[in-house]
DNA sequence: CGAACAATTGAACCGATTCAAGATGCGTGG
DNA sequence: CCACGCATCTTGAATCGGTTCAATTGTTCG
């Protein structure tokens, strides 16, 4: 369990470059396999809030990684609509999305001050065509990836959406050895709101219910969980977290 | 774009073995290399109504390539509820979300009569170590997944989700050289309402609908699309479709 | 032909949205 | 350090889209 999780952060997080865990040669690369991952990797200056990393329909060149902060993907629709696709936190990769139409489906924006590396897809792709471990780990990432946003289109009642949102935050946060407890929203939420397919107004309403039931303990981005077990319960556990 | 279609169409359907289209070498591999694909792969018996190709929780050995009929994928929550999370045509493949946990998290169930090919996915893990091309189309695969059910979280309003529904059908179909006006909707009213988070009656009184406002003409499971651009506006065009 | 299931249709109901105020927190400058 | 102004968040009331329930029609198959 440990070890699966630990087997999911992305392995170029855990090297010098990136700096993030040092735990490094995790999936069993010598280190010499592991200096050729680094040697990919590029760091980037920190954005600001609001910033954007790259632009839907700009030509897709590098997957990146969250050293620290958060960002959000965004899509626009035909009707000038935006929807957030979803939250990066760090350890997680974003912008693989942007594989296969090979362009970036999403803008990449910073909430508030945050720092990302840069990983050229094309060089990304000949090192684990060499590297067999790093291959295994991409795949099982991607695969992540179609089981997270699946999971999102099953909860359904506006209490299932929330209790799931919040339940996948907790358990990525602990996944990376943050609190599972004690996070920090870092979105507004209307962002949450606009993700989840509601409207704020009800965000606030069911933040508050919630909080009178005793799952949760929310004021502004500070959310303590409560009753992680009632919070299942409600999610109907669809969301990765049982 | 043709180019881009065929470069999706798994490698291995064009294959004897799957013999699905005879378009084989599709990716420059060479005819030895396209020798080691064949071998792999597994064909089955075909599978009746209803009947499951794996279960939920089953360890994960092999994906799944459809070859004739169409297959759901289903994943029951803790309250017991089904949910269908997508439905897979000739041409397609499955059971690619059970990578990541090496567990199916659905079970794949048959619609009608309908076959398969097994690929067993340590084989093709190794095989695409070794084939670079091999590699590059299952990570483009596994991105367009994710696009997919990312795809079905933008849409909200009845109308949006069986438009895009509709759209997303139409174009799978027409990338495996099929009519992309003329569908054949094997699965009942019941399963595209589960699928898209409504009631059966919603689906059914905004199929009428769009057959008065001359959208589409509708018989049973037998569709025919008439105003492809209208539906297109409607869906709000986010559905991988525009 | 008749039983069992699938789809349609109508009417009452409910969850969530919308609209419109009001409250709260937050940064800025006096 | 307080006062102002802006943005976010909260709260209430009216409304709407979609669901639910119930009854009817249509279709398939033994």
């Amino acid at each position: 369990m440990s070890n699966q999780n630990s087997a999911l952060t992305p392995s170029f997080l855990k090297c010098s470059q990136c700096g993030l865990v040092k735990l490094c040669l995790p999936l069993g690369l010598t280190s010499q396999d592991m200096c050729q991952l680094e040697n990919i990797i590029e760091s980037s200056s920190p954005y600001n809030d609001n910033q954007a990393v790259f632009h839907a329909d700009q030509n897709f060149e590098h997957i990146y990684a969250v050293k620290s902060g958060m960002f959000k993907t965004v899509v626009i629709d035909a009707n000038g609509n935006e929807h957030i696709l979803g939250f990066h936190l760090p350890g997680e990769l974003f912008g693989l999305d942007a594989i296969y139409p090979k362009k970036y489906v999403s803008t990449a924006i910073s909430l508030g001050t945050s720092t990302v590396c840069g990983i050229n897809y094309t060089d990304l792709e000949s090192l684990s065509a060499k590297l067999p471990s790093l291959q295994r780990q991409l795949f099982s990432l991607m695969s992540k990836e179609v089981n997270t946003s699946q999971a999102m289109n099953v909860e359904h009642s506006a209490d299932q959406k929330l209790a799931g949102f919040i339940l996948a935050l907790s358990s990525r946060y602990k996944e990376r050895g943050y609190s599972e407890t004690r996070i920090n929203l870092m979105m507004p939420r209307r962002d949450i709101a606009n993700h989840l397919n509601m409207a704020a107004e009800t965000v606030s309403r069911l933040f508050k219910r919630f909080q009178k039931e005793g799952l949760l303990d929310i004021k502004r981005t500070d959310l303590q969980i409560m009753d992680m077990e009632a919070l299942k319960r409600l999610a109907g556990c669809a969301s990765s977290s049982c």
